[in-house]
DNA sequence: CCTTATAGCTTGCATAATGCAAGTAACTAG
DNA sequence: CTAGTTACTTGCATTATGCAAGCTATAAGG
């Protein structure tokens, strides 16, 4: 009970939150399902466009922390649908504080808030996903 | 003016502030700066002990990026003080928000406050820096 | 049946970041 | 003159990131 050393780096709440989201994709993953996505072909078509291998890697690593669950929608084959958690929704606040700070500080920085919002009219709300190689015509 | 595609990933806010401090260090730096340390053996000597190669590269992205400043105290050899600009200081909302969510959803962290605070109690308060190697008498 | 397409991943590397250990420069104390 | 201290730099091994491609299961078109 009191060999218990559990942190990798210090008993801070910062450090210890770094270590889970202190990279520079996680929050990234976590923005869009707050902002409505959950398959991982709605994820991986961010605007950012993250690697597939690395978006699987986080998944798996965003759910053994507890931030978000993959629900199977479907299966043969099995498809998971993912959200966030409790835990995963708090996140929210960091967010938040990293979009006032970024809308401050370094200029020409957006909300990239692409939920269906109001009517349908939303850019680029019904276009396709985009293929590794998008050949066009 | 249209031409310009000045940013790595997109435009959003959130994914441009983790291009600056999307990384396990960066925002370590940055709060020991809020307590108050200064100088390149304070840093290195806080509980995560960041390795020295890595804090010398911080603090240079960091200047680069408009978020500390070194202030040479000393020539004969060169020596800085590094104190956050009002960028940097704004990062203590997002430093906030990573403490609250931290000590909600990660049992056992805690803040790290270690300004000298009250009358000379606090723990490790006077303690020499940590050398490499720890020679105890 | 056979080719295309699509969603959702996995695999193979090349490159970049991280981390440990040691080395160096310019002092200060003894 | 030797040892210690601060503030870094350098070397190298390990790990993470990123691009491109492959793979599986299903569906649609012809």
């Amino acid at each position: 009970m009191s060999t218990a050393k559990p942190f990798a780096r210090s008993a801070c709440a910062v450090a210890n939150s770094l270590d889970i989201v202190g990279d520079k994709w996680s929050l990234l993953v976590v923005r869009d399902l707050l902002h409505g996505k959950s398959t991982y072909g709605e994820l991986a078509d961010s605007p950012e466009h993250i690697p597939t291998n690395i978006l699987a890697e986080r998944l798996r690593r965003l759910e053994a922390a507890g931030i978000i669950t993959g629900t199977p929608y479907q299966k043969r084959p099995v498809r998971y649908a993912y959200a966030l958690t409790p835990k995963g929704k708090a996140l929210g606040d960091v967010l938040l504080a990293f979009v006032r700070w970024g809308r401050q500080h370094i200029p020409g920085t957006m909300v990239m808030d692409q939920r269906p919002a109001n009517g349908g009219s939303a850019a680029k709300a019904t276009a396709t996903r985009r293929t590794r190689k998008a050949r066009a015509k």
